[in-house]
RNA sequence: GCUGAUGUGGCGAAAUUGGUAUACGCACAUCACUCAAAAUGAUGCGGAUAACAUCCAUGUGGGUUCGAGUCCCACCAUCAGCACCA
C-alpha cells in the first residue's frame, strides 16, 4: 500500500485547475484576504529552490484563510522585462519576447508542479502591452505632477551593460547584474523625486506591521538627519560657499573648508585660483575614480588646497582655507563641508596629513592623539561657552537664522530615482520632445506605447539605448503643438513594472482603468507581503513611493500598499554555501519534485529551519520528510469509525488546533510539522486512528501537503474536499491537562517530580512535595520554600 | 571600521517567553519481520563513572534571581549588509 505521490499530485492538480479551486472570488461582500510573494524573474535557470519557500509559506496561510471563510486573492506572475533576456538575445540574436515566453512557460509549468494555490486566472506579465499601458500611465501622471525630470548628471555607467545605473544598483562598485566595472559618466537621465516623499516614507511606516530589522533598514536607508545650511563669505567675491552640517555648535572650531571636486564653486571662481592647474588636475584624477575607489584608498586622505581664496567663517570672521578633496561628496548634502577636526574623524586625519589647525570647542578627550567625537561641554566658542550640545545647536541655529547666514536644515541620504535605461528589453518612457514645445507626454489614448520590432539588440557606442536606431520610430510629431518631433529612446528601469504590480492583480483584465474603484476598494491593502531582505531599500521602497503618489492623485484609496511585511532566509547548498553553477551545489527542484514529491518538497522547506534564517539543504533530512508522509499514508490499515475524539487523543487534537493555527501566523512552520510529526507517532503508539481524529488531522496538514490529503480525505469517504471544508476549532480548556507532572527542585536543581492535579491546593502540593522528597532532605536546612502554581516547587536549602 | 543577526548533542533544530534543557527530524546502534538485503515496525541514543546514584553541560567570563538557553555587563567566533553622510 505504498504511496503513489506521482499520480496522486497530478490527478488533484488538474482537479484544481479544471474547476479553478483557487481562484479569487468576485463577491465583495465576503470579508477578503490578499497574500502577496514578490513575483520572479522568469530566468533562463528556472525555478530555484529558493522560490518555493517563499511561496509555500503563504500558500500554507492563504489555504488556511481560505478554510477560514476568507475570499483569498493569492495571485501570481512574472516581472519579465529585465537585463538577462536581453544579453541573451544579443548574444543568440533572438528576439528577447521569444525567450521570456519560453522562460515563463517553463516557470509556470514548475510553479504548478507544486501545488501552489495561485489564482492563475490573474497571472500577470509586466511585459506585456496591456501591462505596460499602466506603468506608462503612471509615468505620465508622475510627469504631470512635476515628479518626473530630466536632468544631467554624473550617473554610475556600466561598462558592461552601457547603461547608467541607480547608486542602488552598484554594489561594491561593479554592476549587480553583469559584475562589470561601473564608471561616472555625465548623462541625461529621467529622474522621479523620491526625495520628495522621504519624510513621509518613514512617517508612515509607524502603523505598518513590518519586521522591525525590515523599517530600521528603510529608515537608515532614507537617512533623515537634523542640522543646518550654513553660509561662509569668500574672500574678494560675491560668492558664498554653503554647507550642510549637523553640529552647526562646533562652528567655532571650524578651520577650514572643504568642497568636492565636481563642485561647481571651482568653475565660477576660476579666475581667482592662483593654482588652477594643479585644482584641475585633482579634478581629472578624481573623476577617473569610481565611488568604490574613493572608498577604497578611504586610510590614506588626498585634497590639494584652491589657492587665491579664503572663506570666512561667520562666528568670528577667521579667514580660513578651502580644500578640494574626494572624501567630500558631490551628492550628499551641499557637496561641501566645514571642517572641524578636533571633533571629527576623518576631518582630523585630513587637517594631521596637511598640517591644518586643529581647535577644540568641546571639553574631553585628548585632541592631541586623536578626534574628541563623543559630546561635550562647549569652549572656546565665545557665546555658547558652558552649553551643552542641545543648548548649543539651538542657540547657533537661532543666532544664524537672526543674521540670515544659516538655517535650520533636514538633510536625507535618499536620492532621487534614475528611472533612465539604455536599454530595449523594458517599457518605452512615453515622452516626445519638440524643439518648441520641450518634453512632452503622449496623449493618454495612445497608450501603451509599444516597443518596436527591431533585430538589434546592441546598446549603441556612447550607451545609447537600441531604440535609437529606430529612425522611423523614433521621428514622430508633437502631441502638442503638431511639428516633427523625436520620441524618448530610454527605456524603464526593472523596478517600474513591479512599483505596482499588486494592484493589477486586483482586477488584471481592465482595458479601462488600472484597476476598477471597486476592485481596489474592496483588494487594498495587500494583508500580508513576503519576500527576500535583499529588496527591502529597492523595490519595497520604490513601491511604498508609487503608492503614495497614486494615493495623492486619487488613484489608490490607502497612504500604504502592505500592512504586514515579513522576510524569509536565503536557502544554501548542502555544503553550506550560496548556490551556484560555478561551486556545482545547485539544487534543482525538479528532481526533487520527480523524485519525491511536492507534498514533501513542501513539508521539506517548512521543516528545514526557522522561516526567517538562512538554512542548508539536506538530502538526508527531506528524505526524513517523506518517511513521515508514507507514514501517514499508512495509517489507513488501522482507521477505526468514530464521530468524537477519544479520550486518549482530545487534548492532544485540541492542543495541535491550537498549535497549528498560531505557528502558522507566525510562521513557525518548522513546529507545525513537529506536531503533526508526534500526533502521528501517537496514533502508530495506539495502533488506532478514528475518522474524527484522521479528518481534522487531514484539514491540519492540507495546507503544508495538499495533494496527499485532499486524496486520504477522499478514500476514507469524507463528505467533498478540503478545501471547500473548514478549519477545525478547539476548545481551550480540553488543551489544559488536569493532571501536571510538577517538578521538584532544590536552589533550581531539579531532584524529582510529582504528580498533581490541576489548581490543586498549595497545601496539599506542600504535603505531597515533602513526602516525596523529605528522604533527600536529611542533613539540609530549609530556608525557604517557593511554589509557582501548576509549574514548579523549589526548596531552598542550606 | 560601523550596523544588524546568530552561537544549544555527531548534524538540522525545540524550549509554554524567567520555571523539568535537548521536543521533532537526520545519522547511528540493537531487536522483530526476511533465506538474505532493502523497506517497514519497535527500542535506545548530551558527557563522565560499574552505577537506576552523583557531578558537569546551551560560545567565554562575570552579574541579577529561589531559579537564567532566555534578562544585564564585558569579551570571543561566524554570517550578512553598509561604507569617508559632514
Amino acid at each position: 500500500m505504498s504511496y503513489n505521490f506521482k499520480a496522486v499530485e497530478k490527478k488533484w492538480q488538474e482537479r484544481w485547475e479544471k474547476e479553478g479551486t483557487f481562484n479569487a472570488s468576485t463577491d465583495y461582500t465576503k470579508k477578503k484576504w490578499y497574500g502577496l510573494i514578490e513575483f520572479p524573474y522568469p530566468s533562463g535557470q528556472g525555478l530555484h529552490v529558493g522560490h518555493p519557500r517563499s511561496y509555500t509559506a503563504l500558500d500554507i496561510v492563504a489555504r488556511k484563510k481560505r478554510l477560514q471563510g476568507y475570499n483569498v486573492l493569492y495571485p501570481i506572475g512574472f516581472d519579465a522585462f529585465g537585463l538577462p533576456a536581453e544579453n541573451f538575445a544579443i548574444k543568440n540574436h533572438v528576439h528577447p519576447k521569444i525567450i521570456t515566453k519560453q522562460n515563463v512557460d517553463h516557470f509556470r509549468e514548475q510553479l504548478k508542479s507544486l501545488g501552489f494555490s495561485f489564482d492563475w486566472s490573474r497571472e500577470i506579465n509586466t511585459t506585456d502591452p496591456n501591462y505596460y499601458k499602466w506603468t506608462q500611465w503612471i509615468f505620465i501622471q508622475l510627469y504631470k505632477k512635476g515628479l518626473a525630470y530630466k536632468t544631467t548628471m554624473p550617473i554610475n555607467f556600466c561598462t558592461g551593460c552601457k547603461v547608467g545605473l541607480a547608486n542602488e544598483e552598484v554594489v561594491n562598485g561593479v554592476c549587480e547584474r553583469c559584475g562589470s566595472e561601473v564608471v561616472q559618466k555625465e548623462k541625461s537621465q529621467w529622474m522621479l523625486k523620491i526625495t520628495e516623499y522621504a519624510q513621509r516614507l518613514i512617517d508612515d511606516l509607524d502603523d505598518l506591521e513590518f519586521l522591525d530589522k525590515i523599517k530600521t533598514q528603510q529608515r537608515n536607508w532614507i537617512g533623515r538627519s537634523e542640522g543646518a545650511e550654513v553660509k561662509f563669505k569668500i574672500t574678494n567675491s560675491d560668492e558664498e560657499l554653503l554647507v550642510y552640517t549637523t553640529r552647526p555648535d562646533t562652528l567655532f572650531g571650524a578651520t577650514y573648508m572643504v568642497v568636492s571636486p565636481e563642485h561647481q564653486m571651482i568653475k565660477k571662481l576660476q579666475d581667482k585660483i592662483t593654482n588652477l592647474d594643479e585644482v584641475k588636475d585633482y579634478q581629472h584624477k578624481a573623476s577617473l575614480k569610481s565611488d568604490f575607489e574613493r572608498a577604497e584608498i578611504n586610510k590614506e586622505k588626498t585634497g590639494v588646497e584652491i589657492k587665491g581664496i579664503k572663506a570666512i567663517n561667520p562666528v568670528n570672521n577667521k579667514e580660513i582655507p578651502i580644500w578640494i578633496s574626494d572624501y567630500v561628496l558631490v551628492s550628499y548634502g551641499t557637496g561641501a563641508i566645514m571642517a572641524v577636526p578636533a571633533h571629527d574623524t576623518r576631518d582630523y586625519e585630513f587637517a594631521k596629513k596637511f598640517g591644518l589647525d586643529i581647535i577644540q570647542v568641546l571639553e574631553g578627550g585628548d585632541i592631541l592623539k586623536e578626534a574628541f567625537t563623543e559630546d561635550g561641554t562647549h569652549i572656546n566658542s565665545e557665546f555658547l561657552d558652558g552649553l551643552n550640545k542641545e543648548d548649543a545647536i539651538n542657540k547657533i541655529s537661532d543666532w544664524l537664522e537672526e543674521r540670515n547666514i544659516g538655517q535650520r536644515k533636514v538633510n536625507y541620504k535618499l536620492r532621487d530615482w534614475v528611472f533612465s535605461r539604455q536599454r530595449y528589453w523594458g517599457e518605452p518612457i512615453p515622452m516626445v520632445y519638440c524643439e518648441e514645445c520641450g518634453w512632452v507626454p503622449i496623449p493618454e489614448d495612445e497608450l501603451p506605447l509599444t516597443l518596436p520590432e527591431v533585430k538589434d539588440f546592441e546598446p549603441g557606442e556612447n550607451g545609447e539605448s537600441p531604440l535609437a536606431k529606430q529612425t522611423e520610430w523614433i521621428n514622430t510629431t508633437c502631441p502638442h503643438c503638431g511639428k516633427p518631433a523625436k520620441r524618448e529612446t530610454d527605456t524603464m528601469p526593472q523596478w517600474a513594472g513591479s512599483s505596482w504590480y499588486y494592484l493589477r492583480y486586483m482586477d488584471p483584465h481592465n482595458d479601462k482603468e488600472l484597476a476598477s474603484k471597486e476592485a481596489l476598494e474592496y483588494w487594498t491593502q495587500v494583508d500580508w507581503y513576503n519576500g527576500g531582505m535583499e529588496h527591502t531599500t529597492l523595490h519595497l521602497l520604490y513601491s511604498r513611493f508609487w503608492h503614495k503618489f497614486l494615493y495623492d492623485i486619487g488613484v489608490v484609496p490607502t497612504k500604504e500598499p502592505y500592512h504586514k511585511r515579513t522576510s524569509h532566509g536565503m536557502i544554501l547548498g548542502t555544503n553550506g554555501e550560496k548556490m551556484s553553477k560555478s561551486k556545482g551545489n545547485v539544487i534543482n527542484p525538479d528532481e526533487i519534485v520527480d523524485e519525491f514529491g511536492a507534498d514533501t518538497f513542501r513539508v521539506y522547506e517548512m521543516f528545514m529551519g526557522p522561516f526567517d534564517q538562512t538554512a542548508s539543504w539536506s538530502m538526508e533530512s527531506i528524505r526524513g520528510c517523506a518517511k513521515f508522509l508514507d507514514r501517514i499514508w499508512n495509517m489507513q490499515q488501522f482507521v477505526v469509525d468514530g464521530d468524537e475524539y477519544t479520550p486518549e487523543t482530545e487534548k492532544m487534537m485540541h492542543r495541535a488546533i491550537k498549535k497549528v493555527s498560531s505557528d502558522i501566523e507566525e510562521m513557525k512552520f518548522n513546529t507545525s510539522v513537529s506536531t503533526f510529526m508526534t500526533m502521528v507517532n501517537e496514533f502508530y503508539k495506539l495502533k488506532k486512528i478514528n475518522k474524527a481524529e484522521f479528518r481534522t488531522f487531514l484539514i491540519l496538514l492540507n495546507p503544508f501537503a495538499p495533494h496527499i490529503t485532499e486524496e486520504l480525505y477522499e478514500t476514507l469517504g469524507f463528505e467533498g474536499t478540503i478545501s471547500s471544508s473548514t478549519w477545525p476549532k478547539y476548545e481551550e480548556a480540553k488543551t489544559i491537562a488536569d493532571e501536571i507532572t510538577l517538578p521538584i527542585q532544590f536552589n533550581g536543581k531539579l531532584k524529582g517530580t510529582i504528580t498533581i492535579a490541576k489548581d490543586e491546593e498549595e497545601a496539599t502540593v506542600k504535603e505531597k512535595v515533602h513526602e516525596a522528597i523529605d528522604s533527600k532532605l536529611e542533613g539540609k536546612t530549609v530556608v525557604k520554600e517557593i511554589y509557582v502554581k501548576n509549574r514548579i516547587y523549589n526548596i531552598v536549602v542550606r
